[in-house]
DNA sequence: AAATGAATACGACATATGCCGTATAGCTGT
DNA sequence: ACAGCTATACGGCATATGTCGTATTCATTT
Protein backbone atom coordinates (compact mmCIF):
# COMPACT_ATOMS: atom_id res chain seq x y z
CA UNK A 1 0.00 0.00 0.00
CA UNK A 2 1.51 3.18 -0.96
CA UNK A 3 1.21 6.17 1.65
CA UNK A 4 -0.95 8.79 1.79
CA UNK A 5 -0.13 11.81 0.39
CA UNK A 6 -0.41 14.69 3.09
CA UNK A 7 0.44 18.61 2.14
CA UNK A 8 0.98 21.36 4.94
CA UNK A 9 0.33 25.11 5.15
CA UNK A 10 1.36 27.06 8.35
CA UNK A 11 3.39 30.55 8.15
CA UNK A 12 5.09 29.56 10.48
CA UNK A 13 7.87 27.37 9.41
CA UNK A 14 9.17 25.83 12.98
CA UNK A 15 5.21 24.29 13.12
CA UNK A 16 5.66 23.08 9.75
CA UNK A 17 8.88 21.33 10.81
CA UNK A 18 7.19 19.70 14.23
CA UNK A 19 4.29 18.49 12.62
CA UNK A 20 6.04 16.60 10.33
CA UNK A 21 7.90 15.25 12.67
CA UNK A 22 4.90 14.00 14.81
CA UNK A 23 3.81 12.67 11.39
CA UNK A 24 7.40 10.92 10.46
CA UNK A 25 6.56 7.99 13.04
CA UNK A 26 3.48 7.14 10.80
CA UNK A 27 4.77 5.23 7.55
CA UNK A 28 1.56 5.28 6.26
CA UNK A 29 1.54 9.30 5.69
CA UNK A 30 4.07 11.07 3.42
CA UNK A 31 4.18 14.87 3.28
CA UNK A 32 4.65 15.88 0.02
CA UNK A 33 5.21 19.54 0.15
CA UNK A 34 4.61 22.59 2.51
CA UNK A 35 3.22 26.27 1.63
CA UNK A 36 3.87 29.12 3.81
CA UNK A 37 0.49 30.41 2.54
CA UNK A 38 -2.85 29.64 0.33
CA UNK A 39 -1.23 31.14 -2.98
CA UNK A 40 1.96 29.25 -2.67
CA UNK A 41 -0.31 25.90 -1.62
CA UNK A 42 -2.94 26.88 -4.97
CA UNK A 43 0.12 27.29 -7.16
CA UNK A 44 2.09 23.68 -5.72
CA UNK A 45 -1.93 22.24 -6.43
CA UNK A 46 -2.20 23.33 -10.24
CA UNK A 47 1.25 21.77 -11.45
CA UNK A 48 0.08 18.30 -9.50
CA UNK A 49 -2.67 17.81 -7.31
CA UNK A 50 -1.70 14.59 -6.25
CA UNK A 51 -2.30 15.16 -2.82
CA UNK A 52 -5.03 12.95 -0.45
CA UNK A 53 -4.94 15.81 2.63
CA UNK A 54 -4.04 19.04 3.14
CA UNK A 55 -3.00 20.20 6.67
CA UNK A 56 -4.26 23.65 7.37
CA UNK A 57 -3.45 26.83 9.79
CA UNK A 58 -6.30 29.77 9.28
CA UNK A 59 -4.23 32.41 10.18
CA UNK A 60 -1.74 33.09 7.58
CA UNK A 61 -1.19 36.42 5.18
CA UNK A 62 -1.77 36.84 1.31
CA UNK A 63 -4.36 34.25 1.67
CA UNK A 64 -5.52 32.39 4.81
CA UNK A 65 -6.92 29.25 5.35
CA UNK A 66 -10.76 29.87 5.25
CA UNK A 67 -10.31 31.29 1.76
CA UNK A 68 -7.44 28.41 0.92
CA UNK A 69 -10.07 25.90 1.68
CA UNK A 70 -12.80 27.45 -0.28
CA UNK A 71 -10.57 27.52 -3.10
CA UNK A 72 -9.07 23.57 -3.11
CA UNK A 73 -12.28 22.05 -2.56
CA UNK A 74 -13.96 24.13 -5.40
CA UNK A 75 -11.58 22.93 -7.50
CA UNK A 76 -10.27 19.64 -6.13
CA UNK A 77 -13.29 18.72 -3.70
CA UNK A 78 -11.38 14.76 -3.47
CA UNK A 79 -8.95 16.43 -1.71
CA UNK A 80 -9.59 16.23 2.32
CA UNK A 81 -8.84 19.14 4.66
CA UNK A 82 -8.37 19.52 8.17
CA UNK A 83 -7.82 22.68 9.96
CA UNK A 84 -5.11 22.86 12.25
CA UNK A 85 -4.84 25.50 14.13
CA UNK A 86 -4.44 27.54 17.30
CA UNK A 87 -7.18 28.80 18.25
CA UNK A 88 -11.02 27.58 18.11
CA UNK A 89 -13.28 30.20 18.51
CA UNK A 90 -16.96 29.80 17.06
CA UNK A 91 -16.11 32.20 14.30
CA UNK A 92 -13.26 30.35 12.95
CA UNK A 93 -15.12 27.11 13.18
CA UNK A 94 -18.04 28.22 11.63
CA UNK A 95 -16.23 29.57 8.89
CA UNK A 96 -13.97 26.93 8.43
CA UNK A 97 -16.96 24.20 8.05
CA UNK A 98 -18.64 26.31 5.76
CA UNK A 99 -15.79 26.82 3.44
CA UNK A 100 -15.78 22.48 3.42
CA UNK A 101 -13.32 21.75 6.53
CA UNK A 102 -13.98 17.99 6.76
CA UNK A 103 -12.22 18.31 10.29
CA UNK A 104 -10.91 20.47 12.55
CA UNK A 105 -7.59 19.93 15.20
CA UNK A 106 -6.10 21.60 17.48
CA UNK A 107 -2.26 22.28 17.39
CA UNK A 108 -0.98 21.14 20.21
CA UNK A 109 -2.77 17.03 19.51
CA UNK A 110 -0.39 14.46 20.56
CA UNK A 111 0.97 12.57 17.15
CA UNK A 112 -1.02 9.25 17.58
CA UNK A 113 -4.16 11.48 17.78
CA UNK A 114 -3.28 13.17 14.92
CA UNK A 115 -2.92 10.53 12.88
CA UNK A 116 -5.73 8.64 13.58
CA UNK A 117 -7.72 12.01 12.94
CA UNK A 118 -6.08 11.68 9.08
CA UNK A 119 -6.80 8.44 9.04
CA UNK A 120 -10.18 8.72 9.78
CA UNK A 121 -11.05 11.71 7.34
CA UNK A 122 -8.98 9.60 4.71
CA UNK A 123 -11.72 7.10 5.35
CA UNK A 124 -14.95 9.61 5.20
CA UNK A 125 -15.29 10.35 8.18
CA UNK A 126 -14.71 13.68 9.46
CA UNK A 127 -12.12 14.53 12.30
CA UNK A 128 -12.80 16.74 15.47
CA UNK A 129 -11.74 17.52 18.77
CA UNK A 130 -14.06 16.99 21.51
CA UNK A 131 -14.29 20.62 22.52
CA UNK A 132 -14.80 21.44 18.65
CA UNK A 133 -17.56 18.65 18.17
CA UNK A 134 -19.04 20.41 21.35
CA UNK A 135 -19.32 23.55 19.82
CA UNK A 136 -20.54 22.00 16.50
CA UNK A 137 -23.45 20.78 18.30
CA UNK A 138 -24.04 23.68 19.79
CA UNK A 139 -23.98 25.62 16.40
CA UNK A 140 -26.62 22.74 15.13
CA UNK A 141 -29.46 23.43 18.06
CA UNK A 142 -29.28 27.36 17.78
CA UNK A 143 -30.10 28.26 13.84
CA UNK A 144 -29.60 31.52 14.58
CA UNK A 145 -26.23 31.73 13.85
CA UNK A 146 -26.24 29.69 11.15
CA UNK A 147 -27.64 32.44 8.60
CA UNK A 148 -25.02 34.44 7.88
CA UNK A 149 -26.73 35.93 4.85
CA UNK A 150 -24.21 38.46 3.55
CA UNK A 151 -26.19 40.23 0.03
CA UNK A 152 -23.75 40.97 -2.63
CA UNK A 153 -23.61 44.93 -3.04
CA UNK A 154 -21.63 45.20 -5.96
CA UNK A 155 -23.61 42.71 -8.20
CA UNK A 156 -27.28 43.73 -8.76
CA UNK A 157 -29.58 41.47 -10.99
CA UNK A 158 -32.18 43.10 -13.08
CA UNK A 159 -35.68 41.68 -12.26
CA UNK A 160 -35.51 39.60 -15.79
CA UNK A 161 -32.52 37.84 -14.81
CA UNK A 162 -33.67 37.37 -11.46
CA UNK A 163 -36.60 35.33 -12.98
CA UNK A 164 -34.50 33.48 -15.30
CA UNK A 165 -32.26 32.32 -12.89
CA UNK A 166 -35.13 30.92 -10.81
CA UNK A 167 -36.39 29.07 -13.62
CA UNK A 168 -32.65 27.99 -13.80
CA UNK A 169 -32.52 26.92 -10.49
CA UNK A 170 -35.13 23.86 -11.06
CA UNK A 171 -32.92 22.36 -13.79
CA UNK A 172 -35.33 23.21 -16.53
CA UNK A 173 -33.86 24.02 -20.14
CA UNK A 174 -33.06 27.03 -22.04
CA UNK A 175 -36.82 26.28 -24.37
CA UNK A 176 -38.22 25.63 -21.50
CA UNK A 177 -37.12 28.47 -19.45
CA UNK A 178 -38.36 30.23 -22.95
CA UNK A 179 -41.46 28.99 -22.85
CA UNK A 180 -42.42 29.87 -19.59
CA UNK A 181 -41.37 33.06 -19.57
CA UNK A 182 -43.22 33.50 -23.50
CA UNK A 183 -39.80 34.89 -24.57
CA UNK A 184 -37.31 33.20 -27.41
CA UNK A 185 -34.46 30.98 -26.37
CA UNK A 186 -31.70 33.22 -27.64
CA UNK A 187 -33.18 35.95 -25.24
CA UNK A 188 -32.88 33.20 -22.25
CA UNK A 189 -29.57 32.88 -23.48
CA UNK A 190 -28.93 36.46 -23.09
CA UNK A 191 -29.84 37.01 -20.09
CA UNK A 192 -28.11 34.05 -18.91
CA UNK A 193 -25.26 35.44 -20.27
CA UNK A 194 -25.28 38.44 -18.60
CA UNK A 195 -26.12 36.84 -15.51
CA UNK A 196 -22.79 34.82 -15.43
CA UNK A 197 -21.05 37.63 -16.42
CA UNK A 198 -22.46 39.66 -13.67
CA UNK A 199 -21.87 36.60 -10.74
CA UNK A 200 -18.20 35.74 -12.32
CA UNK A 201 -19.11 32.42 -13.04
CA UNK A 202 -19.32 29.82 -15.67
CA UNK A 203 -22.29 27.33 -15.63
CA UNK A 204 -25.62 27.15 -14.35
CA UNK A 205 -24.65 25.29 -11.19
CA UNK A 206 -22.25 27.51 -10.21
CA UNK A 207 -24.81 30.47 -10.66
CA UNK A 208 -27.49 28.59 -8.81
CA UNK A 209 -24.99 28.20 -5.27
CA UNK A 210 -24.11 31.54 -5.86
CA UNK A 211 -27.05 33.01 -6.20
CA UNK A 212 -28.56 30.98 -3.13
CA UNK A 213 -26.12 31.99 -1.42
CA UNK A 214 -26.59 35.65 -1.91
CA UNK A 215 -30.15 35.46 -1.42
CA UNK A 216 -30.80 36.62 -5.04
CA UNK A 217 -33.04 33.50 -5.40
CA UNK B 1 -11.11 9.61 42.95
CA UNK B 2 -14.39 7.87 43.12
CA UNK B 3 -15.85 6.32 39.44
CA UNK B 4 -17.92 7.94 37.83
CA UNK B 5 -21.07 6.92 37.47
CA UNK B 6 -23.03 5.84 34.71
CA UNK B 7 -26.35 4.96 33.69
CA UNK B 8 -27.35 2.46 30.64
CA UNK B 9 -30.67 2.70 28.60
CA UNK B 10 -31.51 -0.29 26.11
CA UNK B 11 -34.67 -2.20 25.27
CA UNK B 12 -32.49 -5.18 24.67
CA UNK B 13 -31.33 -6.98 27.78
CA UNK B 14 -28.41 -8.85 25.85
CA UNK B 15 -27.04 -5.61 24.61
CA UNK B 16 -27.49 -3.80 28.41
CA UNK B 17 -25.10 -6.48 29.57
CA UNK B 18 -22.90 -6.44 26.27
CA UNK B 19 -21.64 -2.67 27.10
CA UNK B 20 -21.80 -3.60 30.74
CA UNK B 21 -18.67 -6.24 30.02
CA UNK B 22 -17.07 -3.58 27.66
CA UNK B 23 -16.89 -1.03 30.43
CA UNK B 24 -15.69 -3.49 33.19
CA UNK B 25 -12.53 -3.43 31.85
CA UNK B 26 -11.98 0.37 33.25
CA UNK B 27 -12.28 1.31 36.88
CA UNK B 28 -12.73 4.65 36.92
CA UNK B 29 -16.40 4.54 35.36
CA UNK B 30 -18.90 2.04 37.09
CA UNK B 31 -22.56 1.54 35.75
CA UNK B 32 -25.05 2.70 38.87
CA UNK B 33 -28.47 1.15 37.24
CA UNK B 34 -29.95 0.05 33.66
CA UNK B 35 -33.43 0.94 32.70
CA UNK B 36 -35.11 -1.14 29.70
CA UNK B 37 -36.88 2.02 28.79
CA UNK B 38 -37.03 6.26 28.79
CA UNK B 39 -39.56 5.78 31.88
CA UNK B 40 -37.86 3.41 33.88
CA UNK B 41 -34.54 5.74 33.94
CA UNK B 42 -36.80 8.78 34.91
CA UNK B 43 -38.28 6.72 38.01
CA UNK B 44 -34.87 5.97 38.83
CA UNK B 45 -33.74 8.89 38.21
CA UNK B 46 -36.34 10.69 40.45
CA UNK B 47 -35.44 8.49 43.49
CA UNK B 48 -31.30 9.62 42.82
CA UNK B 49 -30.19 11.78 40.00
CA UNK B 50 -26.51 10.76 41.46
CA UNK B 51 -25.25 9.47 37.99
CA UNK B 52 -22.53 11.71 35.92
CA UNK B 53 -23.46 10.31 32.16
CA UNK B 54 -26.32 7.97 30.61
CA UNK B 55 -25.46 5.58 27.67
CA UNK B 56 -28.97 6.15 25.99
CA UNK B 57 -30.35 3.86 23.10
CA UNK B 58 -33.06 5.62 20.88
CA UNK B 59 -35.47 2.70 19.92
CA UNK B 60 -37.12 1.97 22.80
CA UNK B 61 -41.27 1.45 23.78
CA UNK B 62 -42.89 3.37 26.28
CA UNK B 63 -40.34 6.46 25.89
CA UNK B 64 -38.08 6.86 23.21
CA UNK B 65 -34.05 7.80 23.80
CA UNK B 66 -34.97 11.09 21.95
CA UNK B 67 -37.96 12.13 24.07
CA UNK B 68 -35.96 10.57 27.38
CA UNK B 69 -33.13 13.22 26.39
CA UNK B 70 -35.36 16.06 26.11
CA UNK B 71 -36.74 15.40 29.81
CA UNK B 72 -33.28 14.80 31.54
CA UNK B 73 -32.17 17.25 30.00
CA UNK B 74 -34.70 19.94 30.82
CA UNK B 75 -34.28 18.73 34.90
CA UNK B 76 -31.27 17.58 34.89
CA UNK B 77 -29.04 19.55 32.65
CA UNK B 78 -25.53 18.54 34.12
CA UNK B 79 -25.65 15.02 33.39
CA UNK B 80 -24.30 14.06 30.25
CA UNK B 81 -26.53 11.94 27.51
CA UNK B 82 -24.59 9.64 24.70
CA UNK B 83 -27.01 8.24 22.55
CA UNK B 84 -25.52 4.69 21.75
CA UNK B 85 -27.38 3.25 19.03
CA UNK B 86 -27.16 0.75 15.70
CA UNK B 87 -28.88 3.72 13.28
CA UNK B 88 -27.09 6.55 11.92
CA UNK B 89 -29.42 7.64 10.18
CA UNK B 90 -29.86 11.80 9.87
CA UNK B 91 -33.19 11.99 11.49
CA UNK B 92 -31.50 10.69 14.61
CA UNK B 93 -28.83 11.83 14.95
CA UNK B 94 -30.01 15.31 13.88
CA UNK B 95 -33.34 14.91 16.68
CA UNK B 96 -31.05 13.59 19.08
CA UNK B 97 -28.64 17.08 19.06
CA UNK B 98 -31.67 19.13 19.14
CA UNK B 99 -32.31 17.04 22.28
CA UNK B 100 -29.79 17.96 24.08
CA UNK B 101 -27.35 15.02 23.35
CA UNK B 102 -23.68 15.18 24.16
CA UNK B 103 -22.69 12.62 21.96
CA UNK B 104 -23.49 9.86 19.21
CA UNK B 105 -22.06 6.85 19.28
CA UNK B 106 -22.18 3.69 17.33
CA UNK B 107 -23.15 0.31 19.23
CA UNK B 108 -20.19 -1.70 17.23
CA UNK B 109 -17.62 0.32 19.26
CA UNK B 110 -14.44 -1.29 20.56
CA UNK B 111 -14.30 -0.79 24.17
CA UNK B 112 -11.15 1.33 24.21
CA UNK B 113 -12.99 4.13 22.22
CA UNK B 114 -16.00 3.99 24.14
CA UNK B 115 -14.04 4.57 27.68
CA UNK B 116 -12.44 7.78 25.93
CA UNK B 117 -15.55 9.08 25.13
CA UNK B 118 -17.64 8.87 27.93
CA UNK B 119 -14.14 10.67 29.48
CA UNK B 120 -14.04 13.39 27.06
CA UNK B 121 -17.81 14.03 27.49
CA UNK B 122 -17.50 14.25 31.41
CA UNK B 123 -14.35 16.63 30.69
CA UNK B 124 -16.49 18.93 29.01
CA UNK B 125 -16.13 17.65 25.00
CA UNK B 126 -18.31 15.47 22.33
CA UNK B 127 -18.24 12.27 21.56
CA UNK B 128 -18.92 11.39 18.27
CA UNK B 129 -17.71 8.55 15.79
CA UNK B 130 -16.14 10.18 12.71
CA UNK B 131 -18.52 9.67 10.73
CA UNK B 132 -21.46 10.79 12.80
CA UNK B 133 -19.18 14.21 13.29
CA UNK B 134 -19.32 14.38 9.00
CA UNK B 135 -23.27 14.35 8.83
CA UNK B 136 -22.78 16.98 11.88
CA UNK B 137 -20.72 19.19 9.18
CA UNK B 138 -22.99 18.35 6.60
CA UNK B 139 -25.91 19.09 8.50
CA UNK B 140 -24.37 22.90 9.19
CA UNK B 141 -23.33 23.28 5.66
CA UNK B 142 -26.62 22.42 4.20
CA UNK B 143 -29.21 24.73 5.96
CA UNK B 144 -31.76 23.09 3.52
CA UNK B 145 -30.86 19.68 5.20
CA UNK B 146 -31.91 20.47 8.72
CA UNK B 147 -35.52 21.60 8.17
CA UNK B 148 -35.70 18.27 5.64
CA UNK B 149 -33.24 15.85 7.61
CA UNK B 150 -34.39 12.74 6.22
CA UNK B 151 -32.26 10.07 4.41
CA UNK B 152 -33.51 8.85 1.06
CA UNK B 153 -34.39 5.42 2.04
CA UNK B 154 -34.73 3.54 -1.22
CA UNK B 155 -31.78 4.93 -2.69
CA UNK B 156 -28.37 4.06 -2.31
CA UNK B 157 -25.73 5.41 -3.91
CA UNK B 158 -22.21 4.05 -3.99
CA UNK B 159 -19.27 5.40 -2.78
CA UNK B 160 -18.17 6.41 -5.74
CA UNK B 161 -21.15 7.72 -7.37
CA UNK B 162 -21.37 9.92 -4.08
CA UNK B 163 -17.75 11.02 -4.42
CA UNK B 164 -18.37 11.92 -8.08
CA UNK B 165 -21.91 13.84 -7.12
CA UNK B 166 -19.79 16.09 -4.82
CA UNK B 167 -17.39 17.14 -7.91
CA UNK B 168 -20.43 17.65 -9.62
CA UNK B 169 -22.01 19.74 -7.27
CA UNK B 170 -18.62 22.36 -7.40
CA UNK B 171 -20.08 22.78 -11.57
CA UNK B 172 -17.13 21.35 -12.73
CA UNK B 173 -17.04 19.57 -16.05
CA UNK B 174 -16.93 15.98 -16.70
CA UNK B 175 -13.45 16.22 -17.94
CA UNK B 176 -12.38 18.29 -14.55
CA UNK B 177 -14.01 15.30 -12.45
CA UNK B 178 -11.99 13.17 -14.54
CA UNK B 179 -8.53 14.57 -13.71
CA UNK B 180 -9.59 14.86 -9.91
CA UNK B 181 -10.49 11.55 -9.46
CA UNK B 182 -7.76 9.94 -11.72
CA UNK B 183 -10.59 8.03 -14.03
CA UNK B 184 -11.70 8.61 -17.72
CA UNK B 185 -14.63 11.38 -18.54
CA UNK B 186 -15.95 7.92 -20.11
CA UNK B 187 -16.40 6.51 -16.84
CA UNK B 188 -17.91 9.51 -15.12
CA UNK B 189 -20.16 9.73 -17.37
CA UNK B 190 -21.36 6.95 -16.45
CA UNK B 191 -21.18 7.17 -12.92
CA UNK B 192 -23.27 9.84 -13.77
CA UNK B 193 -25.99 8.14 -15.62
CA UNK B 194 -26.20 5.54 -12.85
CA UNK B 195 -27.12 8.00 -10.41
CA UNK B 196 -29.53 10.13 -12.34
CA UNK B 197 -31.84 7.05 -12.80
CA UNK B 198 -31.10 6.02 -9.15
CA UNK B 199 -32.56 9.72 -8.35
CA UNK B 200 -35.04 10.00 -10.99
CA UNK B 201 -33.67 13.25 -12.37
CA UNK B 202 -32.35 13.98 -15.64
CA UNK B 203 -29.74 17.09 -15.37
CA UNK B 204 -26.80 18.35 -13.45
CA UNK B 205 -28.53 20.72 -11.13
CA UNK B 206 -31.79 18.39 -10.27
CA UNK B 207 -29.21 15.80 -9.17
CA UNK B 208 -27.69 18.35 -6.91
CA UNK B 209 -30.81 19.50 -5.44
CA UNK B 210 -31.71 16.37 -4.47
CA UNK B 211 -28.46 15.02 -3.30
CA UNK B 212 -28.87 18.55 -1.14
CA UNK B 213 -31.93 17.88 0.42
CA UNK B 214 -31.63 14.47 0.70
CA UNK B 215 -27.92 14.82 3.04
CA UNK B 216 -26.26 12.69 0.78
CA UNK B 217 -23.77 15.47 -0.01
C1' DA C 1 -19.64 -22.18 -9.17
C1' DA C 2 -22.71 -18.71 -10.35
C1' DA C 3 -24.82 -14.39 -9.69
C1' DT C 4 -24.65 -9.78 -8.38
C1' DG C 5 -23.04 -5.23 -7.96
C1' DA C 6 -19.36 -1.77 -8.42
C1' DA C 7 -15.95 0.43 -11.00
C1' DT C 8 -13.83 0.84 -15.08
C1' DA C 9 -14.04 2.28 -20.26
C1' DC C 10 -15.47 3.28 -25.21
C1' DG C 11 -18.56 4.77 -29.13
C1' DA C 12 -22.43 7.26 -31.02
C1' DC C 13 -25.91 10.80 -31.47
C1' DA C 14 -29.09 14.44 -30.41
C1' DT C 15 -29.48 18.29 -27.60
C1' DA C 16 -27.93 21.76 -24.31
C1' DT C 17 -24.71 25.03 -22.91
C1' DG C 18 -21.09 28.71 -22.75
C1' DC C 19 -19.39 32.43 -25.29
C1' DC C 20 -18.76 35.56 -28.99
C1' DG C 21 -20.73 39.32 -32.04
C1' DT C 22 -24.55 42.11 -33.61
C1' DA C 23 -28.94 44.53 -33.53
C1' DT C 24 -33.51 46.91 -32.45
C1' DA C 25 -36.84 49.05 -29.33
C1' DG C 26 -38.32 51.06 -25.02
C1' DC C 27 -37.48 53.45 -20.83
C1' DT C 28 -34.99 56.64 -17.59
C1' DG C 29 -32.61 60.34 -15.86
C1' DT C 30 -29.74 64.19 -17.02
C1' DA D 1 -31.71 64.97 -27.08
C1' DC D 2 -28.63 61.65 -25.54
C1' DA D 3 -26.32 58.19 -22.72
C1' DG D 4 -27.19 54.20 -20.26
C1' DC D 5 -29.70 50.28 -18.99
C1' DT D 6 -32.97 46.55 -20.03
C1' DA D 7 -35.38 43.40 -22.71
C1' DT D 8 -35.73 41.46 -26.83
C1' DA D 9 -33.72 38.47 -30.77
C1' DC D 10 -30.60 35.97 -34.23
C1' DG D 11 -26.40 33.38 -35.89
C1' DG D 12 -22.33 30.68 -35.18
C1' DC D 13 -19.09 27.57 -33.02
C1' DA D 14 -16.75 24.73 -29.71
C1' DT D 15 -17.69 22.06 -25.89
C1' DA D 16 -20.62 19.79 -22.45
C1' DT D 17 -24.37 16.94 -21.42
C1' DG D 18 -28.02 13.28 -21.43
C1' DT D 19 -29.02 8.83 -23.08
C1' DC D 20 -28.44 4.76 -25.45
C1' DG D 21 -25.50 0.19 -25.94
C1' DT D 22 -21.65 -2.78 -24.95
C1' DA D 23 -17.82 -4.76 -22.33
C1' DT D 24 -14.13 -6.16 -18.89
C1' DT D 25 -12.44 -6.66 -14.26
C1' DC D 26 -12.88 -7.28 -9.37
C1' DA D 27 -15.07 -8.29 -5.09
C1' DT D 28 -18.93 -9.99 -2.63
C1' DT D 29 -22.63 -12.96 -1.90
C1' DT D 30 -25.25 -16.90 -2.55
Amino acid sequence: MTPFKIAIVDDNSFLIQAIKEKLSFFDDLTVKHTSLNGSELLAKLAESHHIDLILMDIEMPILNGIETTQIVKHKFPQIKIIMLTAFDNDEHIFNAIKAGADGYLLKEIDPPVLHQGILETLHGGAAMNPSIALKTLKLLRNPIGIEHHHDLEDVSLSKREVEVLEQLSTGLPYTAIAENLFISPSTVRKHIENTYKKLQVHSKIEAVQKAKRYNII
